[in-house]
RNA sequence: GGCGACAUACCCAAGUGGUAAGGGAGAGCUCUGCAAAAGCUUUAUUCAGCGGUUCGAAUCCGCUUGUCGCCUCCA
């Protein structure tokens, strides 16, 4: 019996069986990075959560058209003129344009992507080339009533026109009036409204600016990720993915634009990753959500820095629910890149035996892998079958290969294949040392030879005497 | 102020009514000249605290404490 695939689903807050509007078919957006700035690996969690998503139904023979968007456009930091546009901030940080800043943070967004083995979407969609797909929505959001344009400042949303504006998120909207709230928008007619289009201020010029029916200005806060996914994939999508922090606000008004436009659903499922949570530093400061302005900010480039792989980090991703906090420390990815490594060493002599799995025992664990993943991707108890399967006794050597392959197929820690760690060559003078350990130890004179290996501890290089004699060596 | 989430061993963490997965670290054993690596064994009478419901609760309900988040932007 095949497990059936299920996931939680944000917008009924339960967990359904997975259908597709299509047979076959996965249309599915990811809400993707505003590349002012290196990604964190906080928001690189989401992407791995989304990648393990894409990867299952992959394996489940969905043709998946996976569509992620960079935001290339500055929006301010609040509906208030007062906020700082985040390109503008980037482009002044780095006296560089905001152009050159969007490109160069897509690149390095990009290869952070290949470094945390994530599959390439099926097409990256950039802001700035759909300004027009999103100037026809707010426009057909205008002609249905849903839009109002407030002089000089720009067009709106009227939430009050789309009565299940609260529904998605569970907003208590009463309770928000209640809060103090600063920077009110004047002439804003409901307190969740949002800009559609932003008119440039007359004083002002915008490194970032398009020309439209209301004006000179730049696409609104959201219409972005409304009018690109709806363009490639249809008014309607299967799933669509991003962090928990999206729900809220970003996509209760995707919803709202994208429904109050064409009037049916916009996206079947909504998937939503936790958040990596950053622990407090010993005098008590720090803690909680991950961030760019508080706290470390750890980039995948800092972990090889710190002589961690990119998969460290994967692993450590695959330890915890996709939907739960996570708590980020550095023992915490010691111990991921521990146990990563030490899961190699067990996969790795399987490389390339793998035979056909056929045994009701393989097929068991395989069935076993599967219900843990396809129960709403439970990657943590798919890797506690991995651990268990690689320790049965009673299972063939071809099929553990065989297993080992498959289950990485979903896993992405590239435990299939060899992988870059390349053969190293012990430079030639310790090459002598470990000669020179070799006639010490066949002459019992156990002094010199714990003083050579403790040399070449010191050099990064461990030794182990293997029981035929060899004796091998392994960077540490 | 309003709303919400979370609290499982040394660390990460699974488990949402049937009697605590898995990994790492640690310990013991085997192996070894000693190590390393590997293999085996082992590590929570207990799930923040208190009370309740139940034949039965980490799991449901209430209260308390603590941490974090949202009500600006955010993966």
């Amino acid at each position: 019996m095949t497990p059936q695939l299920s996931f939680y689903n944000t917008a009924s807050r339960t967990q359904e069986p997975f259908t597709t509007l299509h047979p076959g078919v996965v249309n599915m957006y990811c809400c993707g990075p505003t590349v002012y700035h290196y990604a964190h690996i906080g928001n690189l969690r989401t992407f791995v959560f989304e990648d393990l998503l894409r990867r299952v139904l992959d394996y489940n023979g969905y043709a998946v058209k996976h569509i992620v968007n960079i935001t290339d456009v500055g929006h301010l930091t609040s509906d208030a003129d007062t906020g700082e546009d985040k390109m503008e901030k980037g482009a002044a940080r780095e006296g560089k344009s905001v152009w050159e800043v969007a490109e160069f943070y897509t690149k390095a967004f990009m290869q952070d992507w290949e470094r945390l083995n994530l599959k390439p979407p099926t097409r990256w969609t950039k802001a700035t080339d759909h300004i027009p797909e999103q100037i026809a929505l707010v426009e057909t959001l205008e002609a249905k009533g849903y839009a109002y344009v407030i002089p000089e400042d720009g067009v709106y949303f009227d939430t009050a026109k789309f009565p299940r504006y609260a529904d998605f998120a569970g907003l208590d909207i009463r309770g928000m009036q209640e809060g103090a709230r600063i920077g009110v928008t004047e002439g804003k007619r409901n307190p969740t409204d949002f800009a559609l289009w932003k008119i440039s201020p007359s004083d002002a010029k915008r490194a970032m600016e398009w020309d439209s029916p209301w004006g000179r200005g730049f696409p609104g806060w959201h219409v972005e990720c409304s009018a690109m996914a709806m363009k490639h994939l249809g008014p309607t999508l299967d799933i669509h993915c991003g962090g928990s922090d999206l729900i809220r606000v970003h996509h209760s008004n995707e919803i709202a634009q994208s429904e109050g436009a064409t009037g049916v659903t916009f996206s079947r499922f909504w998937m939503h990753g936790g958040w990596l949570l950053e622990a407090p530093t010993a005098d008590g400061n720090g803690g909680g959500k991950m961030s760019k302005s508080a706290g470390e900010f750890v980039t995948v480039d800092l972990l090889l820095k710190k002589n961690y792989g990119a998969l460290d980090y994967r692993y450590f991703c695959l330890g915890a629910h996709y939907r739960s906090y996570l708590n980020f420390s550095w023992e915490a990815l010691d111990t991921a890149r521990d146990s990563l490594k030490s899961l190699r060493r067990k996969t790795d002599p399987l490389i390339g035996r793998a035979s056909a799995i056929v045994s009701e025992n393989a097929l068991g664990w395989q069935r076993r892998f599967l219900e843990a993943v396809y129960d709403d991707l439970g990657f943590p108890q798919a890797l506690a079958v991995l651990n268990q399967m690689l320790k049965d006794p009673d299972l063939l050597e071809g099929e553990k290969a065989a297993l080992v392959r498959d289950f990485d197929r979903l896993l992405g820690l590239g435990l299939a294949e060899k992988t870059e760690r390349e053969e190293k060559v012990l430079p030639g003078p310790l090459a002598a040392l470990l000669e020179e350990r070799k006639d010490a130890r066949n002459n019992k004179d156990w002094k010199r030879s714990d003083e050579i290996r403790d040399l070449l501890k010191g050099k990064g290089f461990g030794v182990k005497d293997n029981p035929d004699g060899t004796t091998s060596w392994f960077p540490l």
